[in-house]
RNA sequence: AGGGGCGUAGCUCAACUGGCAGAGCAUCGGUCUCCAAAACCGAGGGUUGCAGGUUCAAGUCCUGUCGCCCCUG
């Protein structure tokens, strides 16, 4: 029998956090955050990580794991956050997904096949392209021809044996370990983006810049990794002189704005989530909390 | 006041000697099967500051006008 696991999915801005330290206050609940920016120690006010006060009312999972410089991948984060929920469960607690990375959630019911390594040697666009043209003329069909991301990893799978294919039909239609409920609130898009300006300002006020120095001093390797971090992709542009403050908040509330607008889309597109006006989606995960855990 | 420069999409700018007004970003929609706060795809959006004139044809040339910038007194 498949388990079914609640997640609080939504937007970066949407109040996930808050709402999800107000539900553990009335049941026995145990917080595993799928993000892929809280994972790492020292990220803190860039990701809006939980603060020091929520992570001790409430048990968190998957925060503070990796250290800024290590690697990270969407098989690894499944296998881990499946680790997690098995051991709440283990305890009688219930375990809560809480959290905006679509990939990962996707990642967690159906898990990529982590046996086939990451090549990290580089190929031009080109020969990638040839490559899976010749070997697997369906998938070349199906990609475009700007999508590097998906060319590259095709391209990998090919030169260790495997046709792409084949391998991405597979994990889809394997069985999913767990399912998962989702449960997103949504908000105005002019409000939520009211929100979202309103905390990057927040941010900047907290020490987001001198966050992005300390992490840079104890990590010069993790620069790639912040580069491509909202918020402090454009605090190291700042620190370097690149580009002026007001610019730079500027550029943090736009970018938070588009990452909040696929957030949305990725999550409103999926069967299995419930979109909710946000003053009820308390009492509604509560109900529905009680109607599963204590009903028997 | 006199001389010069500039006004083109929400923003920053393209358009050789007149020849169908474009690009990046933003905005809106979408994709996502080990880099995903990443990467990628699609769409909408313009009386070229305004008013005249020359021309088959004006963003481009001429006149006037408004606004901004620089230089000189």
């Amino acid at each position: 029998m498949i388990d079914t696991v609640f997640a609080l999915v939504g937007p970066t801005g949407s109040g996930k956090t808050d709402l999800s330290i107000r539900l553990a206050k009335h049941f026995p609940i145990e917080i595993v955050s799928i993000d892929s920016l809280q994972v790492f120690k020292g990220l803190d006010i860039g990701s809006a990580k939980p603060t020091r006060e929520q992570l001790q009312t409430t048990p968190h999972h998957m925060i503070d794991v990796l250290n800024p410089n290590e690697p990270i991948s969407a098989a690894w984060y499944a296998k881990e956050s499946l680790n997690c929920i098995k051991e709440i469960k283990s305890r009688n607690h219930i375990p809560l997904l809480v959290g905006g990375a679509g990939f990962y959630f996707k990642a967690i019911t159906n898990p990529p096949r982590s046996d086939i390594p990451v090549n990290t040697n580089h190929r031009s666009n080109e020969d990638a392209w040839s490559l899976i043209s010749n070997k697997d003329p369906k998938l070349a069909q199906t990609i475009h021809p700007n999508d590097i991301y998906r060319i590259s990893r095709a391209a990998d799978l090919i030169e260790q044996g495997f046709v792409p294919s084949v391998v991405w039909s597979q994990t889809q239609s394997a069985t999913p370990q767990v399912a998962i409920k989702m449960f997103m609130p949504h908000y105005d898009r002019q409000v939520l983006y009211n929100r979202i300006n309103k905390r990057v300002l927040h941010m900047l006020e907290t020490g987001l810049i001198h966050e992005t120095e300390t992490i840079l001093a104890s990590y010069p390797e993790s620069r790639l990794r912040l580069m491509k971090a909202i918020g402090y992709r454009e605090s190291l542009l700042f620190l370097s002189g690149k580009i002026s403050k007001e610019r730079m908040v500027e550029l943090v509330q736009q970018k938070s704005r588009n990452y909040a607008k696929r957030q949305t889309t990725w999550f409103k597109n999926q069967s299995e989530t419930t979109v909710l006006q946000p003053d009820v989606i308390e009492t509604h995960l509560s109900n529905y909390l009680r109607k599963i855990y204590f009903t028997s």
